[in-house]
DNA sequence: CTGAAAGCGCTTACAG
DNA sequence: CTGAAAGCGCTTACAG
């Protein structure tokens, strides 16, 4: 039976009407309790009439199952808990939904928990987590310590998106690949005809540092060690503003500039807006990501994509196959990035005229409106 | 004592070594399971010796604090679950960061769960919310019919924060003033010197609806009820751009476009340039929320923002406050926006040259960047 | 200040 | 195919 609406509202936390349990259930429909946990557990071995009857009377009761009962009653949760440390990042979003959707298909709950610029605040979330019992954790994103970091996988099992980790037994890593991205970036610009390009960096994570070492191992390979410019920045809009401002002021400025992030590359954007310079008439921008910020027609970024979805889907499957008892395989896959041309990059302004027009190399897609080159 | 680390790995979910309890804690700290459970629920009436064994048996044994069996015992969780409805809206982030800062601060946890494009997806996480008996429910926007709407209410208290929603029993809605939000930014249009201004919406919601009206109201009230276009679009980066390309193409176009979120808005600023207009030189745009995105210094996009701290802080605060016992109070909560403006606004070109500078009313609050006026 | 006991709502062998 | 019983890890009156 329904609560009655005009029953004059209760106070406190206490629910208005006490919820009903299984123990209801058996009773209305005249069976033990054991039954019907079996009935709605959906075992094989209970008659069809029998069940039929037990799903109507929780039906009829407005039956709603008791999560911690049944993970005290059943020594698991199947609920794997999602840690995410900047919400404000655009990849945050398709990277979750991507998680969730997989974790849904192979039946585990998610619940995701949020961390903020408090490090304190990130122990305190993971740790709640792990008060809930998850069975796994995706993280994505962290900045634990090495210490603190194995003291939570030795609890549950884990995997972080984004960056690698290695040597930290019980967490894998699935990541893209940041050295041939930040490659691509760069076989991108020098194809159009670049040769001063600067590297707007991301400080000292570890994503960071690869995108780094790969700009600088294919700016080696082009023959162009003498242009290395590495500028600091953050994977910030500020981060990039301030970067670009400082290499832009500099002598003999860079006609492009590789960015770190999404994020950044539009505070570079602004950079070189505020310098009175076009893009890509006098600069060109590339970012990283391949988030849908960067593909919004009003910014038209030419980036490296992350395959986002697919980091996210596997991240899940991963992470549920050992769950189910799946051998560990490899702590560390690294998925592929590839290169999304829009309208920020160009060949330089004052060299070849009739030179190469926007290189397409391997792994190379165009998306996002024309390629409008204003130069 | 810690699991030796040399162990073979386990399979399955099963956990490695199993956990320590209050049990374990009462034998190591001599006491019985009662004390234990009080010392570390932080009562009183504990002998201040006892409860510090207690506390070293757990540090030492390990212990992390079972929260279904907590739940269970104690008939209540302290936590409250937080639906979001769009991940990829910029508004989610800052009102998601308020809300979980203002739980804990009231000792609650919190914990989130997201809704996806399938209406479906959106009713089983609501529900797994009510399985993990949340006490109470904020969501960040929803798209329940009515009817559904009061099942889940009628189950735990919620707030609901954006768009307004009434005769719901048990729901409350925190949200902005959007009809006044509006009327900002036709004030400021019109103190510009614009007058033909057209409305790019956002469909059937709620707030779209409020949006909408507030724009029609102050266009009358300013004597410009002949210019009042709305034309259709969405929450969205496309639908903004369709809506502008659809009133930029029409005979006697708008000199100005008040846009139905920043999203959006900047689809609107795409279609504005692929039509060769600059902004604001030939049209001024303005968003409605105030998201960071708004401010990045790529963008400079003037906006009607949305208290978002305030918001996230005082829902949750409500609804603490609710379960605390606290009266309902009003069902209806509505916040006052103000104005921000940027760079993509300014006076029409061909008329007042030396008309009114931006308009800076009451409420006006300008930021992010030199306000710099391209035409 | 402390302990024994009952109970929360489930699940899961174990017997029929 | 079904039921009685034990147990999961806590909390909370209720007695000392």
């Amino acid at each position: 039976m329904p609560p009655a609406a005009t029953a004059p509202a209760p106070r406190g936390p206490t629910p208005k009407t006490p919820r009903p349990t299984i123990r209801d259930i058996a009773a209305r429909a005249g069976v033990s309790k054991s039954l019907v946990s079996l009935a709605l557990g959906g075992a094989p071995r209970v008659a069809p009439g029998t069940r039929q009857a037990i799903l109507d009377a929780a039906e009829e009761l407005g039956y709603r199952r008791n999560a911690a009962a049944q993970a005290l009653g059943a020594h698991r949760t199947r609920t794997i808990g999602v840690f995410v440390l900047d919400l404000h990042n655009p990849i945050t979003a398709d990277l979750l939904q991507a998680v969730q959707a997989e974790a849904r298909r192979r039946d585990y709950r998610t619940i995701v928990v949020v961390g903020d610029e408090d490090a304190a605040a990130e122990r305190a979330e993971l740790e709640k987590l792990l008060e809930f019992r998850v069975e796994g954790i995706i993280a994505l994103g962290h900045r634990l310590p090495d210490g603190a970091r194995e003291a939570f996988t030795a609890d549950c099992p884990a995997v972080v998106i984004g960056s690698q980790q290695e040597g930290v037994p019980h967490l894998v890593s699935m990541s893209n690949d940041d050295v041939a991205g930040a490659s691509l970036a760069v076989d991108h610009l020098v194809a159009l005809g670049h040769e001063r390009i600067a590297h707007i960096d991301g400080g000292s994570s570890a994503v960071a540092r690869d995108r780094r070492r790969g700009y600088r191992a294919a700016m080696r390979r082009h023959g162009l060690a003498e242009h290395i410019t590495v500028v600091k920045g953050s994977f910030t809009d500020e981060g990039g503003y301030r970067g670009a401002s400082q290499v832009l002021a500099g002598s003999d400025p860079p006609t492009a500039l590789f960015v770190v992030n999404d994020l950044a590359a539009l505070g570079v954007l602004a950079a070189v807006a505020d310098r009175g310079l076009a893009v890509p008439g006098d600069v060109s921008v590339i970012g990283y990501d391949g988030t849908r910020m960067a593909g919004l027609r009003a910014l038209g970024l030419t980036t490296v994509a992350q395959p986002l979805d697919e980091l996210g889907t596997r991240a899940a499957a991963l992470l549920c196959g050992r769950l189910e008892g799946e051998p560990p395989g490899s702590p560390v896959t690294r998925l592929t990035p590839t290169l999304v041309v829009r309208r920020t990059t160009a060949p330089p302004a004052s060299r070849h005229p009739g030179g190469p027009g926007p290189g397409r190399g391997r792994g190379v897609t165009t998306s996002g409106g024309t390629a409008r080159l204003k130069a």
